[in-house]
DNA sequence: GTCTATAGATTGATAGAC
DNA sequence: GTCTATCAATCTATAGAC
């Protein structure tokens, strides 16, 4: 009963809403292209979203969960911490490669409107403790370099995300323009990113 | 002669345009924004600049230029490759640091026009054959382990670029908001993001 | 609930006086 | 070169019929 596509009308327009404002953000949108997209009328969107700021403001929300994969399922795991980051790098990087735009549209909306950004946050409860707790573990324990753990999440996250979030840049000086290439590489960097980090953090025995 | 800060009109719409293209992005910019920003009205543009699409590219190009900073000079330079990098990822922070609202507007300019920035890179003649042939020499001499070079320049650009793409966001769930920390936490960057490179890709003797 | 038609506001661009 | 006034196009939002 789960996996059976809703078609109704509002299901409609959030896919189609989510579709554009990825593509073209808040200020490039315009509300007759997701109109076009749904495959209704314009009037409809005002009709069940007050106003787009009302439509975006859910899109935004509902994409924005998907930036946090569910990292407290393995904090806790009886698993190394180089099977840890690996699982996390691996399973980042699949997000990525299966929501390409994700990366830009998230990054072009927390400077358009910081404040909304810092609402959602707020309502989501996010913690990050657990995880940097975890972390100074590893680190007193001898196992990895000692850092600051926030330093290490921000060079993971760069790691993974920017290749996604550059990407036409990249693409372009980097690969001659051939998506396929980059695509390739792309896919090839859930094992590069975690070898690069490993090798940077690990302490060998 | 060349420090005295240019007042004329022209110089003034440049400055203003930069200013509020860079934080609105193409889209979200006003011509009328743009007019105050200057102290001029909004006639003036359009008699400098036939259009805003005119304006904006002349901007862009302007503000691409500054994102590839002087490489050539140091690729020959006759110090060792732990140096090189050093010397590229400082100055590169340095670069952001002056500019920290640089990477969001390059990164969605990129994806909103990319006919456009193709246009761009191919009258710079961007040329990265002798940079990608001194990192193939140094692991070729044992100095660095071997790697894409391309993958090794994405990482170096990521861990510089993305703390200052991603500011609103990583300020808010890593620092509490706490916008000193964060500016203090981007300088110490120079040395720690240095460090993170070395520790990963030097071959220890 | 869904549509057509249109109001109301914003904005890029131009005309014309000085 | 610079300004005021205004046009023309675009876009969000609403009114009203079905």
């Amino acid at each position: 009963m789960n996996n059976i596509k809703k078609d109704n009308t509002e299901e409609k327009i959030l896919d189609a809403a989510q579709t554009v404002f990825i593509r073209k953000g808040m200020d490039g949108a315009r509300m007759q292209e997701i109109a076009n997209e749904a495959g209704i009328n314009k009037a409809l969107l005002h009709y069940y979203f007050r106003s787009k700021q009302k439509l975006f403001e859910a899109i935004f929300k509902q994409v924005f969960k998907q930036i946090f994969p569910d990292i407290k399922a393995f904090i806790h795991a009886e698993i190394p911490i180089e099977k840890k980051l690996g699982i996390f790098v691996e399973k980042y990087i699949d997000l990525l490669m299966k929501n390409p735009y994700l990366p830009s549209f998230i990054l072009q909306e927390i400077h358009r409107d910081p404040e909304f950004l810092a609402s959602v946050i707020k309502g989501q409860g996010i913690d990050l403790h657990e995880l940097f707790t975890m972390l100074g573990k590893e680190m007193e324990a001898g196992n990895i370099r000692k850092m600051d753990p926030r330093e290490l999440m921000i060079n993971i996250l760069g790691l993974s995300i920017f290749p996604f979030a550059a990407k036409p840049l990249m693409q372009l000086i980097f690969f001659d323009n051939d998506k396929k290439a980059y695509k390739e590489f792309l896919k090839q960097r859930k094992e590069t990113v975690k070898d690069f980090i490993l090798n940077s953090i690990l302490l060998k025995a």
